[in-house]
DNA sequence: CCAGGATTCAAACGTACGTTTCAATCACTC
DNA sequence: GAGTGATTGAAACGTACGTTTGAATCCTGG
């Protein structure tokens, strides 16, 4: 049925399944199954289980944070100080456009929120070296944004946009209506974005001991 | 060395591992070595490990709930009209309260936000069930406080309220400072309660086709 | 057309899992 | 203090897992 090699077979297979069921919980079995493979592919094109769930990760989160990245840089360029919602909305367009833009988008969105709260650490590391470069871009362009804000804050409420994405993406089915994902960007920048715009909640930033 | 009962030192064991590694990844061995326990003792005491695995769960959400039921109880009998921060306050200081009590505060916090991203039914199904209640009480009271917005609306934001808490108890450690509970419940009642008070974000809510 | 590396295949490896069994031991009642 | 039900113990059950093996097959360049 399909024309595509087996690798990338095994991949579309693992990433539906492990975004179903877990990494630990999804065998190596079901996976090539669902690939059309024999079990000991898997081994030959990526060697270990984990190295599969590792070329998963990274072949979405590349192209996704390229795309962040890009559309931060064309803002930027467009104007001189952007706003709160506009960096949100750069930030938050790429897991949105992935989420709507095919059959494959949920399932990418849920495997990338399910990260966060895995346990195993070299998930955890991958993903954390990749957003490395997007906060390193991101927070200052939202210091800016809110320099009402310590640095500290200011990674906090990222902290707290991030997990409103995860979640939300993650427990989609529980949202009443199920919104398509433009109308999802619309409600998290508003709130996202009015979050931000909230005065500083910690006193010590200003030199309490 | 502990004088507690074999089926509490196995809910403790069980709370500890699948906290740090996941329920499908802890095996039932590691439980009962750690528990002190023979193996047999899980099957005996609960019936199987998806029962354990409910077991844990209703030990800790059943309190949690009660208190977040007893907070609103109490908000509502002293003032009139709660606003938004002292309704996600009594929404929030449960989870962080039990999150700085005492050393089992951080397993319990970072095993029920672990809870969204698992797949299992079964455990999805014991926490909606429990979640009900208060969604009941909180979602007409979150109105109340936010008349301008539809009670979809008021959902959405719930969700992306309990996506920052998930997130943020999770991933404490990815926090520079790692600051205390009173400095999480301020900050993400800051944070929260102006992304409620932001206008609506949806004109459909007017009555667009 | 045929060599030779790349890929696929069926089968087996050893290990770890959840669960079951049943005898041994404990705790309590009469 | 003997008897009885509750609990614990060591061991084994069957199954499923990730990985490895080595022969069979495919594909491509000369």
């Amino acid at each position: 049925m399909s024309q595509l090699e087996t690798k990338d077979r095994i991949l579309d297979a693992a990433e539906n399944l492990f975004s179903d069921k877990g990494f630990s919980a999804t065998s190596l079995r079901s996976i090539t199954t669902l690939a059309g493979a024999n079990l000991a592919a898997v081994n030959y094109h990526f060697g270990s289980k984990d190295a599969l769930i590792q070329a998963v990760f990274r072949r979405i989160l590349t192209p996704l944070n390229n795309d962040r990245l890009q559309r931060l840089d064309a803002l930027e360029a467009r104007v001189q100080e952007p706003s709160v919602d506009e960096v949100l909305t750069a930030f938050l367009t790429p897991v949105a456009t992935l989420w709507s833009e095919s059959k494959r988008g949920p399932v990418l969105v849920r495997l990338f929120a399910k990260t966060f709260a895995e346990p195993s650490t070299n998930i955890r590391d991958l993903v954390f070296s990749e957003f490395e470069g997007i906060a390193a871009r991101y927070i200052p362009a939202l210091a800016r944004a809110v320099p009402h804000l310590s640095r500290r804050e200011v990674m906090t409420r990222l902290h707290f946009l991030i997990g409103s994405m995860t979640h939300t993406v993650t427990n989609w089915d529980m949202l009443a209506g199920a919104p398509g994902a433009d109308e999802l960007i619309e409600q998290m920048v508003t709130y996202g974005a009015a979050g931000f715009r909230a005065p500083a909640a910690l006193t010590t930033s200003k030199g309490t001991p």
